[in-house]
DNA sequence: GAATCGCATAAGTACGTGCTTATGTGTTCG
DNA sequence: CGAACACATAAGCACGTACTTATGCGATTC
């Protein structure tokens, strides 16, 4: 049951704040907490949730842990949406549009 | 935040049976039950979830309440995702094949 | 119209979760 | 090597959430 991790890990909007501002670009920790209001245990929980979920993954670097958003997630989410696409409306003109540059 | 609605009503795991099974097809609250091991006021209550987050819609027949999927939350969904388009990974042939169903 | 059915709501409870403070681990630098 | 730094982990606590039992409410049936 490997939705329980993403769904789970996105419903808590702190860690959707955090995902979003790591989709901006790649960051490390304390750089990630500037500008908001959470403290650094609560940081590196979140990301432990966010890595766990396979939607964040880090790399070392030196002292710094880089953080960076990791495709795998996002793969499980657009895998698991997929399985309702009988029930996708006709102006989800995003998606359509997205899907016609990724077959260029 | 609407955001929050729907992945926190798919944070939980009985939730996502629920709407997997309607998924499948329409069905009424009682219909749900079959073969759920589910109380009544917990069918409910997970069904009101689900309904606020717009995942799903009733429709009252008779005595009866008829649920079905509701797009709308999955296009949410769907915008959502979209908004990280840049880390879709090569891989995601299940979306590909799906849009390019959608665009014919 | 009274009983029954399908479902919703109320209230209480056990457990999960996100936070805190405190401490540990690995890395750099003087 | 020892101090400082970046981050992770531990333990405890306040709160949210998913369940339970009990009851209410609309619709059907006799």
């Amino acid at each position: 049951m490997i939705e329980n991790d993403f769904f789970r890990a996105l419903a808590d909007p702190t860690r959707r704040a955090i995902f979003e501002k790591l989709a901006a670009g790649s960051m490390n920790a304390s750089a990630l907490r500037e500008g908001m209001e959470i403290s650094q245990p609560a940081m590196s929980q979140h990301l432990a949730v966010l890595r766990s979920a396979k939607l964040v993954r880090e790399e070392r670097q030196g002292r710094f842990v880089n953080y960076e958003v990791d495709p795998d997630g996002l793969a499980l989410i657009a895998q698991w949406l997929a399985k309702y696409r009988a029930y996708w409306p006709e102006r989800i003109a995003a998606l359509k549009v997205l899907l016609k540059d990724m077959d260029q």
